[in-house]
DNA sequence: GTCTATAATAGGATAGAC
DNA sequence: GTCTATCCTATTATAGAC
């Protein structure tokens, strides 16, 4: 899941844990440059456009995470319980059991939301597909899957604030385990 | 629901809605001190400690708005599904149908966390208590209730990231109306 | 490709007049 | 209670040596 010591990967991986904390805003150029172990200016060689930059390599990162722990694992052999519990512990373990905060949240309310935008929505364009897939494999129609999908990240993205604000993980836990609810038997079933 | 001009609650009013769009670290003293129109050093005549104090006001502000606009409508006299539709277009308001951020979500992904946490908290426990009454109204048991109003807050505030990551507002307005769900027969009972 | 040094600016905050 | 002017620091960014 990580990047080899010395390569650029590993670089935007170091990079990533900063945006991760402190979001777009507030991440500084001396923090970033402290977590990758290098100075401001060998920072500027890799991302000339500096800040942003380093940003969207993140995002881009974050973007082939969503892809190849999320939707590789959703369409993997096993059956659908085994594989949403495996995204759920990945999910578990990015997010430090919801005590760290989103990278894409914390891009998503920034001041250069401008730039950054269109990496965003790819990210979550690519984290919704692989819930919607997984949603249209229990039998949901269509466009019953894809809303199933983006209501859960959205309950998954406010969980993290709650617990940043309140410190109770109750609510991120739930938040979770309820993509379980796909592997239960009449899921699909509209309602009575 | 908006102060008169001229008082202090005005200018926390429109410190509310920098914090709003911008989040802590986004808001600089610059633009609180034009969207007030009040010099830097009137902001300090005010709050002393600066932008911390400013943003606690805020975050007061936000508490009082929850407890009149949610809290106070919930055990208002007339139908449930009169008193959530009610709750439903204040909010929808407050967010602009979903294209303006939480002002409470912009506060907690902020390096100052620390000194603002207690005031997030007790708004987000005022707000969770709110929606916990209407869910006891319809009939869920207490840590039901709790759980719901939890994860449904939860619910609202990921859609605000999401739409402003993707600019769609369909996932915010399913999260608002998923509130009516209260109003429904039936509601309360165990899933089968 | 990394460093030291240095700009240039924006940020938060204060002094003191009115 | 508000203003102008100023301070100090942090921040982003660049220049140029190695």
């Amino acid at each position: 899941m990580f990047a080899e010591t010395g390569t650029k990967d590993e670089i935007v991986d170091r990079l990533f844990t900063v945006f991760q904390k402190r979001g777009f805003d507030g991440a500084s150029l001396t923090e970033l440059s402290r977590a990758t172990g290098l100075g401001k200016s060998s920072l500027y060689h890799h991302f000339p456009d500096g800040k942003a930059q380093m940003a969207q390599a993140v995002l881009q990162r974050a973007t082939e995470l969503i892809d190849t722990e999320i939707l590789q694992v959703a369409q993997m052999s096993g059956s659908m319980k085994t594989r949403i519990r495996k995204i759920i512990a990945m999910l578990n373990q990015i997010y430090e059991n919801g005590r760290a905060p989103c990278v894409l949240a914390g891009m998503a309310t920034s001041t250069l939301v401008g730039d950054l935008q269109q990496g965003l929505r790819k990210a979550f364009g690519n984290w919704s597909e692989a819930i919607e897939s997984l949603a249209k494999e229990s039998g949901m129609p269509p466009v019953r899957a894809r809303h199933f999908a983006e209501d859960w990240i959205a309950r998954l993205q406010g969980a993290l604030i709650l617990q940043a604000a309140t410190g109770d993980a109750g609510v991120f836990t739930r938040a979770l385990n309820s993509l379980l609810e796909l592997a239960k038997e009449g899921v699909a079933r509209d309602p009575v």
